[in-house]
Parts: C-alpha cells; sequence; structure tokens
DNA sequence: TTCCCTGCAAACGGTTTGCACCCCA
DNA sequence: TGGGGTGCAAACCGTTTGCAGGGAA
C-alpha cells in the first residue's frame, strides 16, 4: 500500500537510511523518522505527541527543524492540508491525497490506472512556461462512518 | 475562462449578487467582492492591500470575518496554498488549480476533457465510506519566465 | 576534537475573537 | 429602530529563529 518506503522499522536500518541521505543518526532524527513513517501524514505537532513517550526532553522546535532537513535531503515531503497546517509525508512516491474534512486526516490513494491516465493527457496538452514539478489529484470529503476506514473498490 | 462568475464590477450588480445571497449589501463588503473577482486567488492580506486604496478606514479582521461569511453563504471558497496561507476564490465551478513555486500564484486550470476523463474513472472506482465532496487536480511547478504568463496549449 | 545538532525560549505572522459603535434593511 | 456588520486591539497558535551547550563521526 505504502510504497517507496521502507517496512522495517528497527533501529539499524532507520539509522541506514538516514546513513544513506548523508544525514548524521542521532537519537532523536531516528525516532522522529520512525514517526513519520508509522503515522499517517503527520503534523510537527502530532509527531511530537508521539514521540515524548519514548524521548521525553526533545523539543517541538527540533522536530521541526528536522523535518526541514529531511525534506531537504529528500527523504520526506512537506504537504500543505486542507486545515491549514502542514503535513510530512514519507512517501515519496507518485501519489494522490485523500482529506478528510472531519477527520483531518490524508489518507493515500494510490492508482497507477490513474497515474497513466493523467500523464497520458499531459503529453498531449502542455502548460507553456510552466515546469512542472509534481501533480497530484487531491480529493476531499467526508468520511461516512468515523470509525471505519475509507477503502478503494 | 474564469467560469460561473460574473463578469460587472459595476457597483449595483455587486449589490445585486451579494442580494441573491442573502448578505446585506455593505460597502465593505461590496469592494471586498469586488477585489476577491478581480483578483488571482488572493490571501485576506492581499485584498486588504488592495481595498485600503479606496476604502482606507477597512480593517484587516472585517475581511477575514467577510470572506468566512461569504464562504458560509456559497459565493466564495477558502483553498490551502502549498506555501500554507489560505487563499480565496470566487469562482465557484469545478476547476483545477496551478500553483507557482516562485511567484506563489495560484492560476486555474479548466479543460471539460480533463473533468470529464476524471470524472469518469471515478464512475467505475468507488471510495468507500467517504462522501467526496471536491476532486481536483492540483499541478505544482515553477514559471519559467516570471514576467510572463502560464498557458494552455 | 570539530562541527553540526539539540533544547530552550522568545519572536513571528497569519488568523481569530471580544466588544463597543455604526449603519443597512 | 433593531440587529447584524465593522473597527480596533488583544489573543491565539503553528512555525521560525538565535544562541549556548551537547554529542556523533
Amino acid at each position: 500500500l505504502r510504497t517507496n518506503i521502507i517496512n522495517d522499522y528497527s533501529y539499524t536500518s532507520l539509522k541506514a537510511k538516514l546513513a544513506e541521505f548523508k544525514l548524521k543518526a542521532t537519537h532523536q532524527r531516528i525516532v522522529i523518522y520512525e514517526a513519520l513513517l508509522k503515522l499517517n501524514h503527520p503534523s510537527a505537532e502530532s509527531i511530537f505527541d508521539q514521540i515524548k513517550i519514548v524521548a521525553p526532553s526533545i523539543s517541538l522546535g527540533t522536530i521541526y527543524k528536522t523535518l526541514d532537513t529531511m525534506v531537504i535531503s529528500g527523504l520526506a515531503v512537506k504537504v500543505s492540508s486542507e486545515d491549514g497546517n502542514m503535513r510530512y509525508d514519507a512517501n515519496m512516491g507518485s501519489h494522490n491525497h485523500i482529506y478528510c474534512f472531519n477527520t483531518k486526516e490524508i489518507m493515500d490513494y494510490e492508482d497507477e490506472e490513474l497515474n497513466q491516465l493523467i500523464e497520458e493527457f499531459f503529453r498531449k496538452k502542455h502548460i507553456e512556461n510552466l515546469k512542472i514539478k509534481d501533480i497530484r489529484l487531491q480529493i476531499n470529503g467526508e468520511k461516512i462512518d468515523l470509525n471505519k476506514e475509507v477503502s478503494i473498490k
């Protein structure tokens, strides 16, 4: 489901991943990256809440700086959410987002057929004077049953 | 180009539009709505800058409150921009957005063929447990020549 | 040992709020 | 004239910044 991200959350593999991106593997970076992988498009604040259980002395400022560093080095992306706050995403592959107005969750929507459809479309239609960095479909809605997951069929 | 919005900026027609949406037509609302129609997905701040020439005593708080009111009554929508701030849009028709990282502009991308392609796709693929409110394609990029417009060919 | 990273706290900037006054319907 | 709208200023809150001390390579 979540592609292009490691699914081995062991300390050593997280460390290796940081090293691969030329980042000094501090304890803080390791737990922040782990939280980023486990949580679903978290805000800095929600990574903070998750992490202070395991690293009580961590500061929110460090989370912001660290996420910023990860974005710059290509380990994560920063996306704006419909609620106005910024979220972080370790899924670096091309994919789309579903936003729920009720829960404020962002969920991935990955569909190869859809990607191809859009890619195909923009092979014909060109946008002049624009260097495209990213095209993504944004689906905004409301979960009907808040306790159930959203799923694609 | 910009569909579903009036293109008569006369005082009387702006007043009529507000009345149509059951809003008391104060001078502030009229000039705010005019600025919203003329500017390209403005922030509250940039409406403020534009307006203080014609209504010097207007307050930024009023702009926020007024835009909020317009969103509730269906005259406008509030969208989050990639830069993290909120923008307002009087174009109520289904359309897509291009965001430029350099100028922070949001530009409309309207293409009937694309709308149909997406609509068609979601007639086949269903998302369970979600009431879809809005589907839009978000194109992020950078203007190549900052002085030239982005155009579709 | 050397930088870079972290923690802390203050500052920042966009947005919201409370309240007295104002003005459209 | 009544009730909602406006202006002002303070508060709010997510995010950034500066700086002194700390820890990975």
